[in-house]
DNA sequence: AAAAAAAATTTGCACGTGCACAATTATTTT
DNA sequence: AAAATAATTGTGCACGTGCAAATTTTTTTT
């Protein structure tokens, strides 16, 4: 069972192979009927291009440049940096060419200069971390006009220049960590959700948690007036974030439930003491190093696990694979929220994807 | 940054194409000390082989041999296959033949046969889904006398011709299972353990479950004493299964947990009436269909999946590594157990693997 | 209807490696 | 030391596609 080539397609059609390659490859100048008979012959025989020989063959460097936050000004960019450049990796031959530009994720401005300069630099395809939401949205539509296409991955945002995101969906997260608060809750008892983050960053990805919560709550027939939301926007700050969570405590007597809505939980758990921390119910995202110590001192009971090295690695693969098959549908693909606990957490830290 | 070929290593070291690419592939015919120059010099540059040049002028047609449960014998089986396709669908261009030896799950003789069918048909690699233990091992010796490596997943047997496994760790699961079950527990609940299997399967593959399970209960200073388990053969018979079950009752007043250590669950619960099935918290693996409608229908609290998909897809492209690279590490990788719930079950049915 | 221009098609080299056979050099035998 | 043999090294074609220069065919213009 040979493999169909370009040369059986253009010895059936009676023309020579630059012909049919010029039809594959939507090349134009060739008659119409010439055209159609080729692509029947195509679709006959089922030839699909050897791609292998199709890249070696290519003069064409294509560049994929990578728009996010630079991993050491926050610990849990490490993790897509990783799957990323597994992908990269695995895919060295195919001519591919990858730049990063990467920005502190707490710098707004850093943010807008390094998406322009991506843009400016028109590549074939930027994987972006929109992590702020207004000035993505802005610099999308500049994208769209230089018609660079864009892959999203982690936070979600709607444009119609993103060709697929990657990533969880806040929603269902939230609606999870409901399902999860449910099962050691007594009828009293409060929640307290807490978003250690900046203003600035994507208003909707945190959202979504706090709507898909009340949701659950709502569709399990619990009082939703028992969760309270609560920004933290100096949680950099130890002394007022210790502060902070003083004073939450006499404001809520029943505390029952902390719910942290990113991957920073850590960063208060590490201010309280062992009993303080044990009567609660902690909930918190993502296998980070300091999370995962938490969680297996028993100081955390949950962790949703995000896939961020699946979403670094799927979001270079799609890239490549749009580069290379020229695929453009737009898509979403939310990845599994794994709930995470003490006795199984050892399978989501050092993942080894393929 | 131009890649380094072959050519500029020829030109480096004074010598020809050919003495290169007879040294890089260890074809022999060349001069020790030529030999260690040109290893030199690529260590030197970093040459790394083109693998799509590579391939591509490679006239060597490998065969890699599946030997793994039709998935018409059992719909667990479907799940692994999925995998395998998406890898196999993935490396067309490579110049891999695929052939697969299926045997029916319950039918130990046509294993055995299909297994040394495989071996004998003398392939590079063979993928096995080694089920049967005893049997397994004494073809694995086989295997190793004709020189035939191999990859197994799904179970795990010790045998020093398995290149790798990929797969769950009975024990882990167990002890997973363990601390699933704590979360609504009182002090005399009893636990049974449901083993919905021939008896000629793999043994250690459950019973690492057992273990798993009683230590965490050891671990925990539950009282393992009301973990009870059973083995039922004849589970294909509906009412032989029902008729256990109304035994199982009467011998467990304090029944509370029904847990099962394979994909069969619904095998059991599909008999039973809803208010029947509400008593129990309920724990089964995988979410191959049937399971996960009862999962939705609140039927199922817990399903632990064992990424068969992921399984079948990296056994191959394993096997396919080892091919490529020749890479022959002996190693082990256990892939995540995921806790599934109603509200995370999505992510994990039709994974979209790559 | 010949010349010019445009359109369609063919041809040949390139990509980097595998592999078989030819050519050269080194070693052994007569 | 020439001849025979062995060991080593070089050369050319192949893999299937991309691409551009060269050629042929068709259409338009004079």
């Amino acid at each position: 069972m040979k493999r169909v080539t370009i040369k059986d397609i253009a010895k059936l059609a009676n023309v020579s192979r630059g012909t049919v390659d010029r039809v594959i490859n939507n090349r134009g100048k060739v008659s119409k009927d010439v055209e159609k008979r080729i692509l029947q012959i195509a679709k006959d025989l089922n030839y699909k291009k050897n791609i292998l020989a199709s890249r070696l063959a290519s003069t064409k460097t294509h560049r994929i440049v990578i728009v996010c936050p630079d991993e050491s000004s926050d610990i849990f960019w490490e993790l897509p940096k990783k799957g990323m450049d597994k992908a990269i990796d695995s895919i060295k031959d195919y001519g591919i060419i990858f730049d990063s530009w990467k920005f502190n994720l707490f710098d707004k401005e850093e943010f807008k200069t390094q998406f322009k300069k991506a843009i400016d630099s028109l590549p074939d395809i930027i994987i972006l971390a929109p992590l702020f939401w207004k000035e993505s949205l802005k610099l999308l539509e500049y994208a769209k006009k230089k018609q660079v296409p864009i892959i999203t991955f982690n936070s979600e945002v709607e444009h119609d220049s993103i060709l697929s995101y990657i990533g969880q969906n806040s929603y269902k997260s939230g609606y999870l960590v409901g399902k999860l608060i449910n099962m050691g809750l007594n009828h009293r008892d409060e929640i307290v959700m807490l978003n250690l983050a900046h203003k600035a960053t994507n208003a909707p990805h945190y959202s979504g948690k706090y709507y898909g919560l009340i949701d659950y709550f709502k569709d399990n027939a619990l009082d939703e007036k028992r969760i309270h939301l609560y920004d933290v926007k100096n949680f950099r700050n130890e002394f007022k974030l210790k502060l902070f969570y003083q004073n939450l405590k006499k404001k809520h007597p029943y505390l029952k439930v902390l719910f942290f809505t990113n991957s920073r939980a850590y960063k208060l758990l590490n201010l309280l003491d062992e009993d303080e921390i044990n009567k609660y119910i902690i909930i918190g995202f993502d296998t980070i190093e300091p999370n995962v110590k938490l969680l297996k001192e028993n100081k955390i009971d949950f962790l949703i696990n995000q896939n961020p090295i699946q979403q670094g690695f799927k979001s270079v693969i799609l890239g490549i694979d749009y580069i290379i098959h020229k695929k453009s549908t737009q898509s979403k693909q939310y990845l599994p929220l794994d709930i995470v606990v003490k006795e199984n957490v050892e399978f989501y830290i050092d993942e080894t994807i393929l």
